[in-house]
DNA sequence: GCAAAGAAAATGTCAGACAATTAAATGTAT
DNA sequence: ATACATTTAATTGTCTGACATTTTCTTTGC
């Protein structure tokens, strides 16, 4: 491992660059012993402040984590789906959040991934899954819910569909895209009305998993995506028409 | 913002997480200037370096940037799309080598998260979006192609196909998927027999899309998922039996 | 043999210095 | 007055050296 001496990017940018290639590509395995940070200085010939600077950066990724005391040091991370959970949904939010996503088009690709698993969790959902989903639906029914308690339920209940699958590869990569919404979805106040249409689609979900039925399970969520989009343009647009009318009337 | 002077943890992480906040709840917005190091320094109550360890972690999830000179410092960093693919797709990949997930389940999860847009490939597929997917099956036809490229136009035409769907979100999720699967697909000799048989699905799947027919696209994918799924299988097998019989020839 | 004390190795934190970079402010010549 | 060069100030990047803390191994004493 070595760095460019001409290279004008910070150094511990360089040397966090250099290890992380060589976890990526296997030249150095899980739960390997990186040098320790004063032997890391002297290979690279930098101080010890910049070797730090750089193991920070990929403790900050997971690729490593450290240990302190005699015979501790840094250690390549076997990277866990639970870590790499919560940096996707942290990701998956801010592009949402900062990038202006409509809700239209984050509704679509949450949907759009979700009927990807739902033949998926028909065929293989477990009884577990099965009571997880039909827990949350009895929670969705109660009175005096908050609103943002029956998004973080309904997060939940998709999370459970997902989950149903039993793909972990595929309960990661969706994980992200269904927490991501919940920000949005927490700007929907929620009626009683449309509550239980919601509960409604769920329990037709569910019913269909239950009996392993793939294509009412996919009919019902297909009904449920256009009942979230009419709901999530509904709340929109009188957004934009209170902004619309607040500009007016300072004019 | 304030950390706990109870906490055991790495005062660098407490801070990085107490910044991180600020910026995941919205507290500070995009391109927002965050203090100095110095004036970080004494509203923590640390030293320079363990701000600077908070800094470099931040940056490592690319949530600031940092500038030298007078009116530089440390912004908060407007998430684009490609930081964020980059990532994800070295977590991804680093998931599925570090977790031993079979090339069963990989598939799986890939084909599943791609048949999720493929109708709205069909739906919507720009000429561009064909011209690429034609110009990969074309160079997937060269006599002479290593199996590495063939690899990498593979992805590239699959990424088309996502692409194709005009739903940035689901091309970011996707992303991951499909790219950590190349190591995988990597491990496969491609004879010219079946390299022929994929040009042969791939063109089917264009086709469709040129139609806008997305029965037609969908069933091409089926197949070629099936299809993948036995030349992997094969691969796996006669490198299960290799190491058998190594093991039974020492003995 | 076992427990307590000590040594050793490593990370975590601090303080202070200097280098490098950058934009604004200032000065200077045409 | 404008264009260009110089200075200055603010800020990050890097280095050095020190000490604190944590953890394990080793030694010592009984």
């Amino acid at each position: 491992m070595k760095i460019d001496p001409d290279n004008k990017a910070d150094l511990s940018a360089q040397i966090a660059k250099a290890i992380r290639d060589a976890i990526v590509s296997g030249d150095m395995i899980v739960d390997q012993r990186l040098p320790s940070e004063a032997e890391l200085a002297d290979q690279f010939a930098v101080s010890r402040s910049t070797v730090r600077e750089a193991l920070k950066r990929l403790a900050a990724q997971s690729l490593i984590r450290t240990q302190r005391g005699a015979f501790g040091g840094a250690f390549v991370n076997r990277l866990s789906y639970e870590e790499a959970y919560g940096d996707q949904i942290t990701t998956a939010t801010l592009l949402l959040s900062m990038n202006g996503i409509s809700f239209d088009v984050a509704c679509e690709a949450r949907y759009a991934l979700e009927r990807a698993c739902t033949p998926l969790s028909a065929e293989r959902r477990t009884a577990d899954i099965l009571a997880s989903m039909c827990a949350e639906i009895h929670r969705q029914g109660q009175p005096g819910l908050s609103d943002e308690s029956f998004c973080a339920s309904d997060v939940a209940f998709h999370r459970a569909l997902v989950d149903g699958a039993g793909n972990p590869v595929l309960s990661y990569q969706l994980a992200g895209a269904v927490e991501a919404m919940q920000p949005l979805m927490n700007m929907i106040t929620f009626t009683a009305r449309s509550r239980e249409a919601i509960v409604g689609f769920h329990t037709r979900i569910a019913d269909a998993l239950e009996i392993r039925a793939p294509d009412a399970a996919q009919e019902a969520l297909h009904e449920l995506e256009a009942y979230t989009l009419h709901l999530g343009r509904d709340v929109m647009a009188n957004r934009d028409k209170a902004a619309l009318d607040k500009e007016s009337a300072r004019a």
